[in-house]
DNA sequence: ACGATACTGTCCGTGTACGGATCATCCGTG
DNA sequence: CACGGATGATCCGTACACGGACAGTATCGT
């Protein structure tokens, strides 16, 4: 008899649970810096309008890698809100046109710094090196 | 003037943005070889019992860092399919004393080797070395 | 011009995630 | 014993996440 038979699981050797509690990490930190007036899903939003004023949903949803579905709720939230505008395109009558409202673009504006803050807190406890070799690491796997 | 006024955000500077797609990665390989009979967090409630019955919600939201109203809820459902039971503990009539069910540990048993298999898709394309550091750099982010 | 096809966004169902309020139960102290 | 505080679990509201089905619109080939 041995006792291969039961098998183990380590939850500490686990890339899936790793992650899921460094994104746990990130979520407390943003609550602590940015506060719940915005998501950080809702903050990417604006942030990519803020850049590039105009894109539809679709190609939104493809850039920030949000699914349609959970990205047109978010849209919905925050146009719902008066952060965004959402127009349908002239060209194509199945098209929305996203863009900021000047309350959008002045929340994206005002939150910025707090947002870069959650980014450094979050990598504190990593020297330079490590941070760019956690983040760089992170891209490959994603790449794939 | 200058162009400063306009504050850019860079997505794949933020770490943040960078863990939600991991997360995404990781999904993705689990559906693909494990399916959607289980979760990855439904899999981690039942590793968690196979290797020690008899916890109670609490400590069991606590060891597997998940908020205690969503483990209710996983409970719930793997109860109501027969993968684990739920009794009231008699010592303590508030806890649950939760145990897998031989449903659930054959489940269990069985996905295991697939779930190892979704660890290894997702470091697929880093070498043993870069796997090794990723995980204890995340480790690190965690434990602050 | 028209039909097959592709595309945009919505809706539905399920699951994870978390804070806050609530209820029952337990426990320590007076 | 009694009472106040701690604890286990639930419930509610909100938000993200994703697949599949759907309706309306555009486009391309004939």
């Amino acid at each position: 008899m041995d006792q291969l038979s039961a098998p183990r699981f380590d939850l500490l050797t686990a890339p899936g649970h790793l992650i899921r509690r460094a994104q746990q990490q990130h979520q407390a930190r943003w609550i602590e810096l940015v506060g719940t007036e915005l998501t950080s899903v809702q903050f990417a939003v604006l942030a990519k309008l803020a850049a590039e004023s105009g894109s539809d949903q679709n190609s939104l949803a493809g850039t920030l890698s949000i699914d349609t579905s959970t990205l047109a709720e978010v849209c919905v939230r925050l146009a719902s809100r008066g952060l965004i505008e959402r127009k349908r395109s002239p060209d194509d009558a199945r098209r929305y046109r996203l863009s900021l409202t000047p309350a959008g673009r002045s929340a994206f504006e005002w939150h910025t710094p707090a947002v870069d803050a959650v980014g450094e807190a979050l990598l504190a406890p990593l020297s330079a090196r490590e941070r760019y070799t956690l983040m760089a690491l992170l891209r490959r796997v994603i790449e794939a």
